[in-house]
RNA sequence: GGGAACUUGGUCUAGUGGUAUGAUACUCGCUUUGGGUGCGAGUGGUCGAGGGUUCGAUUCCCUCAGUUCCCCCCA
């Protein structure tokens, strides 16, 4: 994309209403909009990466087997009246009336509409076990929307939910879900620690938080220092093996790490005093088994092997998707801007061309360009006749991970300078080599 | 649900019972070109909405809306 042609409204100035860094951070860099108290208009850039992280929620949940679909935002409320939900769940969800003046409400999420789905179809165990998904906005009716798009009322989530014969199964997949969170969580860059939580309103006696530390996080959090030595890291894993995903478990969940809704002074005094920490955590996903609550409420049966009618066991999952935009800036960025990790950048690069209007220079840019574009890379070529400080200052706010600058002192020598916004490090070499550095760095 | 504050060009703000300050942004010209260049000119505001007091209200009073903060609440 070249930046003299794409809409990127960045400010130089910080919107009062913005109270953290994140918030700060996406309202200058032009990626949201408030259109009113916890509603955004995603703008090109935001969009950008909201859909990257997106693809990775996607990516890894089909690699574990789950199945996307898409359900509405507006639902009936005939469904939660039948699993009681309709008046449990209280102001926040926004309930709405049709010309027919029936009731409807904008789901804040959708057990009732999936379960709807699968006793509308499904009669056998044989067609067990199966966990569909989607990546859908939602409402709830915060009392009092902030920081961004962090609590937004307006919010991109996804969730999923497994269908199983017996508890063992659906145990399975509430494992089966831990791994592909945790995966999805590194390849965001973030470390998201799986803590004992409370059920809520959705219910459900087995059930974690994924947490991202963080001054900024609204959560209080107790856990064992030895759990943030934990990487998933490139292993691979078969989603089938029971043992496997359960061994996983095992390893992310043994050691303390509980938010305050489920904190246990006793149980944190047995940790060793110079492991135990308390700090704040920004929450980016929850999973969640609750047996045979829905489908008893609302009649979802298959026949069993023997021929007799049984419930079957459920669990929910969420991500966070839109609120992690928010998560990552927290924990990626510094005094002059946002920093992406590579997994959910918006643009892979950008090029800065020092010398706009210089032959020489906008030449080698547009090489530099077209050749990146080639390799399947997605570069922002910031070609505004503008001055290198605004150029280098538009491109530390909006935090490409790399960059390649391009000046007619460096032409001269045949290099360009390739920089690392995280270490704020830059190294001299040719074009070519740039982008193969590059593409190496992306593995195109 | 309880409490508090705020609302003035796109953004950030000053200020006032006689329709408003500065900065920034934007446009144009010249200048400048390796970290937000300098100078000049220009564009842009029914001072959140409605009502009241007043000769006159952006300013004082009331109501409402919106926003923010604290308590609370919270997949």
């Amino acid at each position: 994309m070249r930046l003299s042609r794409y809409f990127l409204p960045v400010l130089k100035e910080t919107p009062a209403e913005a109270k953290i860094a994140s918030h700060r951070l996406m309202l200058r860099a032009g990626m949201i909009k408030q259109a009113s108290a916890g509603i955004y208009s995603w703008l090109p850039l935001g969009y950008k990466v909201l859909n990257r992280i997106k693809a990775i929620v996607d990516e890894e949940q089909e690699r574990a087997g789950h199945i996307p679909m898409l359900m509405p935002t507006l639902q009936s409320a005939d469904l939660w009246r039948e699993s009681g939900r309709y008046d449990d769940y209280g102001e926040e969800m926004l309930r709405i009336t049709d010309r027919h003046d029936r009731d409807m409400l904008y789901g804040p999420t959708n057990e009732e509409l999936i379960t709807d789905i699968f006793r509308s179809y499904v009669r056998s165990y044989k067609d067990l076990p199966l966990t569909l998904y989607h990546i859908q906005w939602k409402f709830r009716d915060e009392r009092r929307p902030r920081f961004g798009v962090m609590r937004g009322r307006e919010f991109y989530m996804k969730d999923g939910y497994n269908f199983d014969l017996t508890k063992d199964a659906a145990l399975h997949a509430y494992n089966r879900h831990l791994v592909s969170y945790l995966r999805s969580y590194e390849r965001m860059g973030l470390q998201a620690i799986p803590m004992r939580a409370d059920g809520g309103p959705i219910g459900g006696d087995y059930t974690h938080e994924f947490l991202v530390l963080a001054e900024t996080g609204e959560s209080e959090v107790f856990y064992d220092s030895q759990i943030t030595d934990l990487k998933f890291g490139p292993r691979q894993i078969d989603y089938d093996d029971v043992a496997e995903c359960e061994s996983v478990l095992e390893e992310f969940t043994s050691r303390y790490a509980r938010t305050d809704e489920t904190h246990d002074a006793a149980l944190f005094e047995e940790i060793p005093e110079e492991r135990r920490r308390s700090a704040r955590g920004i929450e980016v996903g929850q999973i969640f088994y609750f047996g045979t609550k829905y489908s008893e409420a609302m009649g979802a049966t298959v026949q069993d092997a023997d021929g007799k009618q049984v419930p079957v066991h459920m669990g929910s999952h969420g991500i966070g998707v839109s609120r992690l935009v928010g998560a990552i800036i927290e924990a990626f960025h510094d005094d002059k801007g946002i920093i992406w990790p590579e997994g959910v950048t918006p643009f892979h690069c950008g090029i800065v061309n020092l010398k706009q209007g210089d032959a020489e220079a906008d030449a080698a840019c547009e090489s530099l360009y077209s050749q990146l574009k080639a390799a399947g890379l997605d570069p922002l070529y910031d070609d505004r006749d503008e001055r290198a400080g605004g150029k280098f200052a538009t491109m530390d706010l909006i935090g490409l991970p790399w960059r390649i600058t391009v000046g007619p002192r460096g032409l001269k020598a045949g290099v360009v300078e390739v920089g690392s916004r995280r270490t704020g490090q830059s190294e001299e070499m040719t074009p070519e080599a740039a982008i193969a550095r590059i593409a190496e760095i992306y593995g195109v």
